[in-house]
This record gives C-alpha cells, sequence and structure tokens, in this order.
DNA sequence: AGCCGATGTTGACATCGACAACATCACGAT
DNA sequence: ATCGTGATGTTGTCGATGTCAACATCGGCT
C-alpha cells in the first residue's frame, strides 16, 4: 500500500530535515540543537548521524533545500508574458517572498560556517543564474546598457537581499503583504535608475 | 604610573569584548565560545560572568559597541561641504566601510536572538536617524520628493545593508576597494531613481 | 583597624556534539 | 529456505560548554 520504507523508520532523513527547520524557527539557528531534533522525530539522539555526518552537515541540507525552493519560486514568479524588466523587477519579488515564507532557510543559507559552503555552491550558483538571465535578457532587449552583467545583478541582489534580511530580523516594521508591495516600490526605484534613458520603465 | 585598575585586572570588561570580537572573527559566531574568551583574557571560565549576565549579554554589548562605531563611521563619512544627495551616498558607503572593517560587529549586530535587542535599540535607533537625517535634508533641499521619508530611508537601507551582508559572507568576489567603488556606483544608480526630474544627479 | 561589597576562583551539574560498540532489520546469494 | 552482510537505529561514553553556588581576595569607607 505505502511505498517501501528504507527501514524502521519512514524517511528518517527527511523527517529531520523538517524537524530541524521547526525548531530553527523557534528558538533560533544558535540555541538549535542536534538532539532535540532527534527527540521531535522520535528517534535516539545518534540516530541522525545515519544521514548526516555532523550538525553542520545537516544545517548545510537545510540551505541546499533553502536554494532550490528560492529558484522555483523565483521561477514562479516570473511569468513569461512580460517584459524583461517587469520580469527582472518579478525575480527580486520573488526573492522576498522566498524570504518572507521559509525564514530559517535564508538564515541557514547565509548564515553558515564557510566550511559548509561547499555543498552549496552548486545550487546557489542556480538560483544567481536566473537573476543573470534577467539582466542579459533585459540587455539583450535595450531596456538595460550593454556591458558586463554581474554588477547589476549584484546591485539587483544587493537591495532584495538587504530586504529580506531587514524584514525577516524585524527590522522593518511592515507586514508581509506590505513588505512584498515596498519591494515591488523599492525594485522600480532602482530599476529607473539603471534602465537606458528614453526607455518605458518599470512599474 | 598606569591608571588606577579597577581591581585585579586591567579593565576586565574592555579586554572580554575585544577577546570575543577577535574569536569570533576566527571561528565565526556559532563556535564562539564563553570559556575560550576567558582563557584568552587569562581569567577563570566564570569571571566573565562578573561583568556579563551570560553568553547573550556579551555578544549584546558587542552588537552595541557596533551600533556606536557605525554611526562614528557614517558621520565622519558625510563631510559637510557637500550636497545632500551627496551626504546620502556617502553615508551608505560608510555603513558599507564599517561592515567591511568590522565583520564580525555586523554579524553580532543582526543576528542575534530577538530577546537580546533591547539593549541595542536605543544605539540601533541613533545609527538609522543619521540615515533618516539625510533623507530629510535631502527632501528639504528639493532633490527628493517631500513626503514620508521611511520608505526612502528603508530603500537605501536595505541595497548598502545587502551588499554589506554580501560581501562580508564572501558572495561578492571584490577586494575592499572594489567593494567600496561599488557601492558607490550602486547608490549613484539608486539615487538616479529616487531624484526628482530635471534635478542635478549624484556622482 | 576593620568591615563590606566588588571582583575573581573553584567546584559542580545538566546538556551538547561526537565517537565506539552493539542491536535490528531488509535483502540478495547460495 | 537459509544465512550473512550492509544499512539503519540504540546505548554508552567522553570532553567541552553554559550556568549556578560557595568560597577567596582585595580596595575603599567608617
Amino acid at each position: 500500500m505505502t511505498e517501501p520504507q528504507p527501514y524502521h523508520h519512514a524517511n528518517l532523513r527527511k523527517t529531520l530535515l523538517d524537524a530541524a527547520v521547526a525548531l530553527i524557527g523557534e528558538v533560533g539557528p544558535r540555541a538549535f540543537t542536534l538532539r532535540e531534533v532527534a527527540r521531535r522525530a522520535g528517534v535516539s539522539h545518534n540516530a541522525p548521524y545515519r544521514h548526516f555526518a555532523s550538525k553542520d552537515e545537516l544545517l548545510a541540507a537545510v540551505a541546499v533545500e533553502g536554494f532550490d525552493r528560492m529558484t522555483a519560486v523565483m521561477e514562479k514568479a516570473m511569468k513569461p508574458g512580460n517584459s524583461p524588466l517587469e520580469r527582472l523587477q518579478l525575480c527580486g519579488c520573488g526573492y522576498v517572498e522566498f524570504a518572507l515564507r521559509w525564514p530559517q532557510h535564508l538564515l541557514v543559507m547565509f548564515d553558515l560556517p564557510v566550511r559548509a559552503r561547499n555543498d552549496c555552491e552548486a545550487v546557489g550558483a542556480n538560483a544567481f543564474q536566473v537573476l543573470l538571465d534577467c539582466i542579459t535578457e533585459a540587455q539583450r532587449a535595450g531596456d538595460l546598457a550593454a556591458g558586463d552583467p554581474l554588477p547589476s545583478a549584484w546591485t539587483a541582489w544587493s537591495l532584495v537581499h538587504g530586504i529580506a534580511k531587514l524584514a525577516n530580523s524585524g527590522n522593518l516594521p511592515l507586514t508581509r503583504k506590505a513588505t512584498l508591495e515596498f519591494t515591488r516600490n523599492a525594485t522600480r526605484t532602482m530599476f529607473d535608475g539603471m534602465v537606458v534613458k528614453g526607455r518605458p520603465r518599470a512599474r
């Protein structure tokens, strides 16, 4: 009836991942404890070591999951009908939308010790590529000045990343909806400064 | 000869603060340990409790120190001779300059558990006020549209905060100097989008 | 001179991350 | 069908950590 279970526990790895995310949401990433994760999953304190070599590797797995979801949210936000500039804006809004929906993932993704980052490099590059493609599209359409797309990408990334971090740390006293509205305004303002003169601007 | 020492140790509180910042720089804020801080200060593992009620309170003190330094760096960066818009840009560059100079402080300031934030609220508000004053100045000069200065402040803050966090986490492959140059360009681009039409723009 | 509070030390306890040894189950080769 | 082998989970343990309690030490005030 049910799918074949690997062993005693039904997909313990995924259960641990979910429990870890929930725990980080409750007590923060600093107070987060491997043993408490195991407790919530109903297994012994050493069972997680069969799926993750260390606490950091569990966190790295959370980060990988986060990058995948981030890429998905951004791609879903960029409806294909829109202009390149509008798609760029929607991409940025998707970034913030992801951050608001899964704040624990964002925390782990960018506040990880450096050595665990190797596992994330590939998925992180995927996410960044979505943004880069937006920029080059807009350049090809003549909306953005030609040239190295990296500085523009970094600028846009910095803006939405800053919004995401500040909002999630409670430094922007806005509701979720107001934060997304604010993101639309902020990105529009920024693209107004980037866009080639005489071109129609973002809304 | 030497200044009067409070007791056995010459200003242990300050010594502990410096040791904590150094340790965070070496092993990261997650592996940071109260006992190792005490070890480096040459005192017993419980001496810090005479100056800080807990590990979190030590970190909160680091954050307070960080906000003070941030305010100082921004105010120093904004030379009074410049136009309001240029001062606004210099303020943002000061933010990033601070972040690059004291990355450990920035980490602690914004990745702290929420309950320790109370101590930081006052100094944090001070720093934010520097930015707010820049905005209202620029509005009074007619460079920025009149109205609630908060959205503009949040937008500018988000941009420089994003740059600071991404640079310090190694996501902007730039040297320190190139990062500051990039910050100048990014803020100029943003202000180009914010400035009222027909006004001279930032450089 | 003598006491008191501030500062630092020693000792202890629960908890944590990680390692080692052991137990339990699925599954394929014989 | 049996057996054993590897994957998965458990128990036991160790050093290290954050924090509390009890004790020691020193300076300044009466």
